[in-house]
DNA sequence: CTTAAAATGTACGGTACCGTGCAGACATAG
DNA sequence: CTATGTCTGCACGGTACCGTACATTTTAAG
């Protein structure tokens, strides 16, 4: 039973012609996806990728001393693991659910041959990747210019819009491992942006209730999508 | 008079198929580049791209408030810009001769228009950009979990790989700006990897006199290419 | 209700940087 | 040689973090 391009609302899928999206109709199937959820990994070839339709992904970059930041995040507005698109099998970053919700997810193979076909195709996904490898160039940036505050303030800002919604739930455990800070810290640095009434926090969550005094403290460490 | 394949160092164009390269062989210009020649910014449209012959270009990411950080580096391995590769006519991110050589200038049309033309030039360019994607990414998690020293090591050594030499000729002052840090912060490090026996320093220059050691030092900060 | 687990708040010494300023060492032009 | 700019070395107080540890609050499980 083929899902209908009109109920869609990842970007990416919804923008298609019907014609490309007639190419991987067949083989897209829905999928919940949960907290965590590992979708590719350094350790294991590619064999699907995936479409959000609400939810986020998160891209981090390991090394095998067990560092690890955050280099970008994926909503429905991309898809995972752009790594297929560009010809590689494998990648570096490994990408997971942050926020749960929902996706489509596709044969790697599908899609490849999909994107060998279609020019359209081609170039849709390739603005998407160019979008990505602008976020993380970014971040690199943010990593080295940037406060523990003013890099909270960017990610919330960012997530929020991929997610449509001002309220973020997650731990500052979890907001310790994005940013490659001590959780204290985290801790310290949304307290600041509560003081400054930027944020609600409550347990598990922060709320944007200020997303313009947010947007203007980020300032230059964050450029809006 | 057009330019013999077989005389090419750059390795994207020289992996090409003759029928490949034929596609923009008559519109690539020999072009010596000297330090600090800007091959694309943030504020203009790209109108040509490059393959390096031999030295070294880095692109660097850019906010406002004028701070700015290496993302990544490009030699004779690749090309400038991908972002035309990926469609797109702006990037956001500034790129730059850092180590002066030779290049091979095309229209950024023309290249467009390969790209479009030849799957295989667009396997060989997309195998690129997701390498350049993936240095950006590990350039991300440096700067958030390595001391100075340690992304001074990396740097050095990524530099090294693209250059096929282990003299580096640059300034402290340079290197402050590329690894974001003061330039007085370049001079201790610079000291303490002598002082370790890796790296025998001179005016305007740094040469890896123990790669093995520098590597082993560096260690999960640097992965070799 | 009780107990355990998870999430958050708080504290404290330590350190790797920063911003700045200046002095010496070297290079190139006159 | 002299002068002038460029590059490097060095020092100083200041600070934004870190690692660690522990106490408190909230949620979930029995």
């Amino acid at each position: 039973m083929a899902i209908e391009q009109s109920s869609i609302r990842n970007k990416l899928l919804a923008g298609m012609s019907p014609a490309d999206f007639a190419l991987f109709a067949a083989d897209l199937v829905p999928v919940e996806l949960s907290r965590r959820t590992l979708m590719s990994s350094p350790e294991q070839t590619i064999k699907h990728c995936w479409f959000l339709e609400d939810g986020i992904a998160s891209m981090v970059a390991t090394s095998r001393d067990g560092q690890e930041t955050e280099a970008g995040i994926v909503g429905r507005g991309g898809m995972i693991d752009v790594a297929t698109v560009l010809g590689a099998h494998r990648t570096p970053l490994r990408t997971f659910i942050q926020i749960p919700g929902h996706g489509l997810r596709v044969p790697a193979r599908t899609l490849s041959a999909a994107y060998a076909a279609s020019e359209t195709i081609r170039i849709s996904l390739n603005q998407f990747a160019f979008q990505l490898l602008s976020q993380i160039a970014e971040t690199a940036l943010a990593n080295a210019s940037y406060s523990v505050e003013r890099r909270l303030a960017r990610w919330l800002l960012m997530c929020a819009d991929r997610l449509g919604d001002n309220k973020i739930c997650l731990t500052h455990e979890f907001l310790s491992v994005m940013l490659n800070v001590r959780r204290a810290g985290v801790t310290l640095a949304v307290q600041s942006l509560q003081g400054s009434g930027f944020l609600e926090p409550s347990r598990g969550s922060v709320t944007i209730v200020n997303r313009a005094g947010l947007e203007a403290f980020a300032k230059d460490a964050y450029t809006p999508l």
